[in-house]
DNA sequence: CAGCCGCGAGTTGCATACAGTTTGGGACGG
DNA sequence: CCGTCCCAAACTGTATGCAACTCGCGGCTG
């Protein structure tokens, strides 16, 4: 009963979303209200909300009485807004490692093992997989910031990371990317469990270079190595 | 044409914001769609716009279907987001020492130029002086975030620096500590000036653990002694 | 007397009608 | 033939009516 017991504005949200990640909906291209509503046999409310929403995480930008783009990530500054990721989920995790309750911690663990299960299971381009790790590291990564401080390190944490590059990052896996990834996530949990901060977010700052890494590699085979030089 | 260029949902949100701030709801108050509508003079559909964004800045939490609550700043572990303030700002300031132009430091420095004179020509409690002290900080380091990052970086220190925090915390200014705050200013333009990252940033970060100091003991006369303890 | 069930009040969520604004094209004038 | 002005279409922004859901209170039953 997923799709009664959930708002129309979250479905709205989530289909929407999808349709940008899978590349349905290329960077640039223009949503309307009444359009987008049709498209997804909704009214302009919860699809108004939906695109709001978006707005607020970076995935589209909105011009006053033109309607929404999605945006472009590939002209964002991806090396600045990665360096502030390392700095602030750096951050989290140092404190997260001293504040987080052991059953979290065991909580965090059981994910680990059904992600590591499904990589296991599903094949490498499987959306499912796309979407249960994507899903995952948010789940991840929201915990230790909700570990340290709550609700509004939360927020925060969502405003740093910003939609495009983590799909396109999630998207770009290859299976060494999936288990390097894996197993710092792991790592992180056993630097909680020995409760040393210094541990935790090391590993932390290596998860998040890794990443930037890999989309700076991405962004150079896409628009040539001319550009990357230019930044 | 403020008023009739700017859309009523901005409007909600910056009146219930300001009652938010000036303590007009208290923490705590409960926010109906319905009710907010008929207080402002508007309908449901930008109050409810308005909602959503304070929710999401952290200042308003809402429950399923019984409303949305202020959330009560007293409650908050003000340490803590002043650690990551610290954090994210002195990252700012560090990369805004390289990237900011001359200019743009010429202008800010005009704004310095005004804040002393008003400050100086001003009562300690003019609600002027407070209001523009509190829009130059704004100013000031939205402009260090924008340099270091562009509007990605200035929206991220947004969803840090909560509003109500920082009302108060100009509310309490002494005279003094006008005087250091503006002190500081004046010092992260000049290490800006010579081009010393390491100089503004550990400027950056007397600023704002002043900042924290001030705020703390101004909670331990509201709430008493105990409380900090409890912490 | 205690616990459960059901109904009513009140609120949010959704759909739709209406108004204001922008933009682009076409017609007219130079 | 080119530039300018105006109008209409399309869109966002706003208001409001209606439906769905939650919670609390009162009565009924064991």
């Amino acid at each position: 009963m997923t799709s009664s017991n959930e708002r129309a504005a979250d479905r709205a949200y989530r289909m929407i979303r999808a349709d940008i990640m899978s590349g349905d909906l290329e960077g640039g291209s223009r949503l309307g209200e009444a359009n987008m509503a049709e498209r997804y046999g909704l009214s302009r409310t919860p699809v108004r909300e939906a695109l709001r929403r978006l707005q607020s995480e970076g995935l589209i930008e909105a011009l006053p009485h033109r309607g929404a783009r999605v945006v472009d990530w590939r002209s964002l500054d991806i090396a600045a807004i990665y360096d502030l990721r390392a700095v602030v989920e750096g951050f989290f995790v140092r404190r997260a490692a001293i504040t987080m309750p052991d059953s979290e911690i065991d909580r965090l663990s059981g994910l680990c093992d059904t992600v590591e299960r499904r990589t296991a299971e599903l094949s490498l381009r499987d959306p499912e997989l796309i979407d249960l790790t994507a899903e995952f590291n948010r789940e991840f990564h929201g915990s230790i910031a909700r570990a340290a401080g709550g609700e509004i390190f939360a927020a925060v944490r969502g405003s740093v990371v910003i939609g495009p590059l983590v799909l396109r990052t999630v998207h770009d896996y290859t299976r060494e990317d999936q288990q390097r990834s894996n197993r710092h996530h792991r790592e992180i949990l056993a630097a909680f469990r020995a409760r040393s901060p210094e541990w935790a977010e090391s590993v932390m700052l290596a998860h998040v270079y890794s990443a930037k890494t890999r989309l700076l590699e991405g962004r150079e085979q896409l628009l040539g190595p001319a550009s990357v030089e230019a930044s």
